[in-house]
DNA sequence: GGTTTGCGA
DNA sequence: TGCATTCGCAAACCA
């Protein structure tokens, strides 16, 4: 038989400690309509925490039916001292009942009871129908109610944090039984509930008294036993107070409830509804955290049946009934969509939904007519991975409308799976399994032999994205996202997959030859180390190098990692003088770095077919909007080193006479900074064409104008630009740049006050964050921070830190995204081709006789993406290679 | 699969 | 008091 756990929460009194418990935060936590939600949010942490811990199968939440009870028909002033309810409180309570609804947890009243009478009733019949029951609550009276099967669990000064008492603790702390903390109290009497007990006596001495003589009546039948006078004469003249007291403090057992233990029943939360509250009360922090809500019991919705038919060569007429918006999804197994093999496809709407393996069909009229036709709106999952894959077989995607990853991304980029399955459980959408559950993981990932299974996923996988379609529309059109959406990310994705199609050449020749050379200088390294160290050992290995440098060699370890010595660049560089091993060793790991990754790397994704790399962006990745790009990495080919430079002399066009062309922002991030915090003096700085880091440089360093710059001061200040951008601090600073921590608090003094709408700017937004839980960068890109209210200090600081950087890195994302569909556009009267986009720069092959176009064109297309408070500033470059284009 | 290291913006 | 600049990808090592 299942076991039977019972959660019992006495409500106003963890509403009110909830309430008090984020007093100071009152300000901070409202929603939309000026309601106060500090007591329904703590409310909220709580049942988080206690439904994680205890797992209930049932759940009530009990309160306090109004001001009068049978107690204070017994005793007029019971509770008779207590200040009225805040009205920041009492506003609250009726909301804390919709959550409970939403939620799925029964909460109850009763007319003439408090919530403790309640409370004690069902934990009486909990224990007498085989419960294991945890009650919650602020009050340390409800302690009285433990028993072996019913633990107290008493919140401490926050909400989420417990104290638990069962009667072994209780006897342990207080030498009583749970009973007798009622004769205690009715001794000592309770100032909060307003009765006063026997004079004199505390909680001490009527703690003793019950110890010894079990009892109030015990206490009274041996009057003549208790020791000291007074005590005595106050214990007759305050008889009947201690015999009022118990009356008092004796929480009700068998109150004449009107639902039982069978009207408890848990079964978890209300999606939607639970949904809909927190976007009410402005929950993000909760609303993000709906998906990984896993301890809850959430009902499994048994899947409907799906209906569906296999495609044939002979059934394709069918077809001709689709029009208006077509939903497709094309199956491909592996990650990597251009090479991945073609498994199936599934195309249709509105509950007809047509499957098959056979690719080959996609071809045919009847299909490639709808995927190509520009009046036909398509919905898809991962829109460039369709065209990449549509492209491959002949197909050339029109018009895609709802892309179900993308629009989820932009919804909140926290949910990022690529699983249609796992993206379509995040919004609340159970008829989808996830592709790991059907097709296996890892090794053992593939697809289903079964038509049954394959088809019927297929199937699924079209419909969740038709039936997701209307909700995240209107989601995105709530964020304020509708245009982002439209204007920049749908069209971005076809542009990104036609430059991951296209791809750039890269000569196999040029790197094999640096690799021989590398080779090479690698073995001398090798054997000049062994020679310094006295014996061979793998350098590779930080746990081997370590101990040859810091045990075998006596070098003095400058700092540790979790498992062992950290041999990092910046340690070594501070051991470069003590031996000449470590200047060896750097040279070492930097060779093999560009040997290991980049030559070898590359060489392995070459196609042989066209010579090319085709990476894949990651549209849906980054927490910010930027790309990433993988198989391979194109955005972090080296350039800072010389040696490492040489690599991109492997990255040439694709004809004989053509240029690589390249043209970067020059400090977009800076210019997205002056621009958004208007800071006057930085703006100015941008406007008149000044070296921003120079000018950082006079201005933080308080020199005058005709005082020299020195190369080192402009290092400083453009760590110091740098690191405002990131949410610096002092230690960070002092690090980066070798000076004091007290000297980089003091140039980030200085910069503020040089600068004081940029600190003013990164004091709103962080504010911005604690209120709304998210930041925006300028097209309405969003991102969730749900630690920016966090106790947790390092949470709160990176949360901080990145309310900061968002906007910038963000907004600077959005810039050249739009800058990059203009582009496409203007090529088109050009053989010029967009190849690479690394952040802030964009990449392309022409034929010579273009460049001298495009040195005007890609400019004044990039500094014109969007108009800010601030010039953009854009520079280009071209050679034979990409390592030309400098 | 996690850790350390190092490449880019 | 603590902690201590953002966003990424990929390699080798090691358990």
């Amino acid at each position: 038989m299942a076991e039977k756990r019972l959660l019992l929460i006495d409500g106003n009194s963890i509403a009110f400690r909830a309430f008090y418990a984020l007093y100071k935060s009152l300000d901070r936590f409202t929603n939309a309509e000026g309601l106060h939600t500090t007591a329904i949010y703590g409310f909220n942490t709580m049942l988080d925490t206690m439904l994680a811990k205890v797992n209930p199968t049932n759940a009530l939440v009990a309160f306090d039916a109004g001001k009068t009870t049978f107690r204070t028909e017994m005793f007029s002033d019971y509770k008779g001292q207590r200040d009225k309810t805040a009205s920041e409180l009492s506003e609250q309570l009726p909301f804390i009942h919709d959550l409970l609804a939403a939620r799925g947890i029964q909460s109850y009243e009763l007319k003439d009871y408090e919530a403790d009478d309640i409370i004690g009733t069902l934990a009486c019949q909990a224990d007498q129908a085989g419960y294991t029951t945890t009650i919650v609550t602020g009050d340390r009276d409800l302690k009285q109610l433990a028993t072996d099967q019913t633990t107290v669990a008493v919140s401490k000064r926050g909400v989420t944090e417990v104290d638990l008492f069962n009667p072994v603790k209780i006897h342990e702390t207080m030498g009583i039984t749970p009973i007798q903390i009622i004769d205690v109290k009715a001794l000592q009497g309770d100032a909060s509930d307003n009765y006063p007990g026997v004079e004199k006596v505390g909680p001490k001495t009527a703690q003793t008294l019950i110890q010894d003589y079990g009892s109030v009546e015990g206490v009274y039948d041996h009057l003549d036993e208790v020791s000291g006078k007074k005590l005595k004469e106050h214990l007759i003249s305050g008889k009947e107070n201690a015999l009022l007291g118990k009356k008092l403090a004796t929480i009700i057992r068998d109150a004449p409830l009107t639902i039982g233990l069978e009207d408890t029943k848990y079964d978890g939360i209300h999606r939607e509804e639970l949904i809909a509250f927190y976007e009410k009360m402005n929950f993000q922090s909760f609303l993000n955290r709906m998906p990984m809500t896993d301890g809850e019991p959430k009902p499994v919705a048994e899947s409907e049946a799906i209906k569906y038919t296999e495609l044939t060569e002979d059934n394709l007429d069918q077809l001709g009934d689709l029009s208006g918006t077509v939903d497709f999804y094309l199956e491909m197994i592996d990650e990597n969509y251009h090479t991945s093999a073609i498994n199936g496809f599934a195309i249709g709407q509105d509950g007809h939904w047509f499957v098959s393996r056979n690719a080959s069909l996609i071809k045919r009229q009847e299909i490639r007519g709808l995927l190509e036709n520009s009046e036909v709106k398509k919905d898809v999952f991962d829109a460039k991975r369709t065209y990449v894959g549509l492209r491959r077989l002949g197909v050339d995607l029109k018009n895609v409308d709802f892309d179900l990853l993308l629009v989820s991304y932009l919804l909140n980029t926290n949910d990022n799976s690529n699983d249609l399955g796992k993206v379509a459980k995040e919004h609340g959408y159970q008829q989808i399994p996830t592709d790991e559950a059907v097709y296996g993981r890892g090794a053992k990932r593939e697809i289903p032999m079964d038509d049954l299974v394959f088809f019927e996923h297929l199937a699924r996988k079209l419909k969740a994205v038709a039936d997701l379609r209307k909700q995240l529309l209107n989601e995105l059109d709530r964020h304020e996202q509708t245009r982002l959406y439209y204007d920049i990310e749908l069209p971005i994705a076809v542009i990104l997959a036609q430059m991951e199609i296209e791809g750039i050449t890269v000569q196999a020749e040029t790197l094999e030859a640096m690799g021989s050379k590398l080779s090479e200088r690698i073995a001398e390294l090798e054997q000049v180390i062994y020679q310094e160290a006295g014996e061979e050992f793998n350098i590779g290995s930080p746990k081997q190098l370590g101990h040859i440098l810091f045990e075998q060699m006596g070098l003095t370890p400058l700092k540790k990692t979790k498992t062992g010595y950290s041999t990092s660049v910046d340690v070594l560089e501070q051991l470069a003088a003590e031996a000449p091993i470590v200047e060896n060793i750097l040279k070492y790991r930097q060779i093999t770095k560009i040997q290991h990754t980049y030559v070898e790397g590359l060489l392995k994704v070459i196609s042989p077919t066209d010579h090319k790399v085709h990476t894949r962006y990651l549209q849906t990745l980054t927490q910010t909007g930027r790309l990433s790009s993988v198989d391979p990495n194109l955005q972090n080919i080296p350039v800072r080193s010389d040696e490492g430079r040489q690599i991109r002399q492997a990255f040439v066009p694709r004809h004989k006479g053509w240029k690589i062309f390249s043209s970067d922002y020059s400090q977009i991030e800076l210019r997205v900074l002056a621009s958004i915090s208007h800071d006057q003096n930085m703006q100015d700085a941008f406007k008149n064409g000044e070296d921003i880091h120079a000018a950082t440089a006079r201005r933080i360093f308080g020199l005058s104008s005709n005082d020299e710059v020195t190369p080192d001061l402009r290092r400083q200040a453009k760590a110091v630009n740098f690191g405002i951008v990131y949410g610096i601090s002092d230690y960070g600073l002092s690090k980066n740049i070798g000076i004091s921590r007290k000297d980089a608090r003091t140039f980030i003094d200085k910069y503020f006050a040089e600068y004081p709408d940029v600190k003013k700017y990164t004091e709103d937004v962080v504010k911005a964050a604690e209120e709304t839980g998210y930041v925006e960068t300028i097209a309405h890109r969003r991102r969730y921070l749900p630690d920016i209210n966090s106790k947790n200090f390092n949470k709160r600081s990176f949360a901080e830190r990145t309310a900061m950087n968002t906007p910038i890195q963000g907004s600077a994302a959005d810039i050249i995204k739009i800058a990059m569909i203009h582009m496409q556009e203007a090529l088109k009267d050009y053989q010029a081709t967009m190849l690479l986009q690394v952040h802030d720069e964009l990449i392309f092959e022409a034929p010579e006789e273009e460049i001298s176009q495009l040195e005007k064109l890609v400019p004044s297309i990039m500094d014109s993406a969007v108009h800010l408070d601030v010039p953009l500033k854009v520079e280009s470059h071209y050679g034979d290679t990409w390592y030309d284009a400098k």
